[in-house]
DNA sequence: GGCTAGCGTGACACTCAGTTTCAATTGAAG
DNA sequence: CTTCAATTGAAACTGAGTGTCACGCTAGCC
């Protein structure tokens, strides 16, 4: 979307050409390595200049990563439509099957790009602060279920982190095991490893 | 130590160097932001050249962070001389005792870090990534204590992954009460908050 | 059908972090 | 005192990210 708030010609131009670099970029990282891949690199393979890139994606990191941008917002989003008196712990559960739908849409594709990311000291790190940056919708998404206003309590912070903690440590093990390990299955495990006092 | 093992003076001055380093580093970052200050800066403001100040740090992050370098591995230690028979959450929790020491020793200087580690993305970044970094040998040492062999199971690793998240929603919610919540009842609050189904 | 304002682009210069190399110095051990 | 290894500083280099500016294309307007 432009300023205006109204799609235009020019947006989804923008979002094409977006689509493509990301594309390239992430062949080029997989095939050489993400260090050994430099900015100039990257351009002359997308066919455009360095600075037309980095006006893509303000990082190296994010030629890759931006896909994960939206689905913080997005995981926060289901859990605000879960019932109201579905406790705090289904309602993630329930919330996260948002977050790895893309696992099922393309297992190949997400197994080599979460491969990447691991491999990669930097894109790992970048991942982590991304998914650290979701926790606030998700604590404040659980508060207004409460029915509390705004500053969402430590128990709701804590929780949001954790259902993240299952989410990562249910696709480390999918990817583990090649993709062949049911990801749904690992996740209710994950949840009910929280359970057991 | 030196490569063979024996403490040198040598080793000493190196360690006194390194700590004088870290605290002029932490002054500055404070008084000016950590931005603003460039490795140029940092050397002349603690007498040495750039390449030496690199030399100890291998990275400008690194001069305020690496304090927490050897948390992880002590807390797994704490984690290992827990009764065998006591359940994770409990050999967690009181694991985390050594990992909230510091905050008591020096409330003041633990705050003013944590601020700046919040206030600056770089760090904050970094800092998680230390914290993952952790997990391993906490997940290792969960296995150990249920007598499995290596392999942490996937409950090793969540447990492990919300542990660690309870000790960090409680150190962020003491530095938003400017130190005066009590952290220990927050840490045993936190561990609460995961248990409700 | 031209005109123009604005956006996307490429070129370039710049700052700064981090790496590497090398020569000079220091200081511990014999 | 001499020798040898470790510490240091200087300097050159790579590569990421920022900022500026001028050019060209295109959408919207008369």
């Amino acid at each position: 979307m432009s300023a205006a708030g109204r799609t235009s010609t020019r947006d989804i131009a923008r979002a094409a050409v977006r689509a493509e670099l990301g594309q390239v970029a992430f062949e080029l990282f997989r095939r050489e390595g993400f260090e050994k891949v430099t900015l100039d690199d990257l351009a002359a393979a997308a066919g455009v200049s360095r600075s037309t890139f980095l006006r893509y994606f303000g990082t190296k990191e994010d030629a890759v990563l931006s896909a994960f941008d939206a689905k913080g917002e997005r995981v926060a989003d289901a859990l605000r439509t879960r019932p109201a008196d579905e406790d705090d712990w289904t309602a993630l559960r329930c919330a996260l099957d948002t977050a790895i739908e893309p696992y099922h849409q393309d297992p190949d594709g997400s197994l080599a790009m979460t491969r990447l990311v691991r491999d990669t000291p930097a894109l790992c790190a970048r991942q982590l602060e991304k998914q650290h940056g979701w926790r606030p919708a998700l604590a404040r998404a659980l508060a207004e279920r409460a029915g509390f206003a705004e500053p969402p309590a430590l128990g709701h912070w804590v929780r949001a982190s954790a259902a993240l903690d299952c989410l990562n440590v249910a696709v480390d093990h999918w990817t583990d095991s090649d993709g062949r390990l049911d990801l749904v299955s690992l996740l209710d495990e994950a949840f009910a490893a929280l359970a057991p006092r």
